[in-house]
DNA sequence: TGACAACTACGAACCCGTTCGTAATACTGG
DNA sequence: CCAGTATTACGAACGGGTTCGTAGTTGTCA
């Protein structure tokens, strides 16, 4: 009966990194995490967290007066789920063509390359 | 001096889908060949295609009564463009973890997997 | 204990994307 | 030529995302 979770924002991605990088915590550490980036008001990300607590991207502990916050889906599902939704409507569907253009939009290091390798690899191997 | 132009949203893409595809076109023809996935009003497409023209996505030759519209930048250019902004937020830049998702997202075939071995082939080997 | 600080809650404002209704204009068939 | 049709232009409404101000509550410490 439960829905899917919504797709985050860019904003609410922003957020969700640091509780992967991070584990749980509170407002006040993701807005100081996120303070060199961005310049934005404490109130703005805590808003932004009870929304997303709402929605469901997020787990909130209210035991304690301040409340602490942790990530509902691991990183790669949500990543998983940004990169399909991206693949659909700008690609359709080709995964190929989205691995293209992704090694051309980003420095990829020989070390990345290594790594795509072994996945090309483990990929045939099923096959 | 001129500015980057602004990333297509989804309803954008899916009318440059249309111009990449098929080529300049008019309103009337994109409205039909989205007609299929998408139940919005004819005034809708043309709004739409009108503020694209305004963003500089689209070109508009104004020259006949009915005005034909063309992408102003190659597929893969937009592409590049969707993919590193993902890159970015999403995955840290790294782009070898975004690969990896995009293969576990979509249906790779073999013929695919073929071209995207040789794509990693053709970077390694420019090392 | 009393004043100050930190935290949550809430609502309002604003911008952007999307959708559509309506009006004005040009074209076309009978 | 005239009525009907297609096309463009424009404004308005609506929802969602983002930002912030303010109020209320809880904790702290001098």
């Amino acid at each position: 009966m439960r829905k899917p979770l919504p797709r985050p924002t860019d904003a609410e991605l922003a957020i969700l990194r640091v509780l992967w990088d991070h584990g749980p915590a509170t407002v006040r550490h993701v807005h100081e995490a996120l303070s060199g980036t961005r310049e934005t008001g404490y109130t703005t990300t805590l808003k932004l967290m009870q929304i997303m607590a709402e929605k469901g991207l997020v787990r909130r502990d209210e035991s304690a007066r301040t409340h602490v916050y942790a990530a509902r889906l691991p990183q790669e599902e949500t990543q998983r789920q940004l990169v399909s939704h991206l693949l659909d409507r700008a690609f359709g569907g080709s995964a190929a063509e989205l691995v293209l253009q992704a090694l051309k939009a980003g420095e990829t290091s020989p070390d990345q390359l290594r790594q795509i390798q072994e996945l090309i690899d483990s990929h045939r191997g099923a096959e």
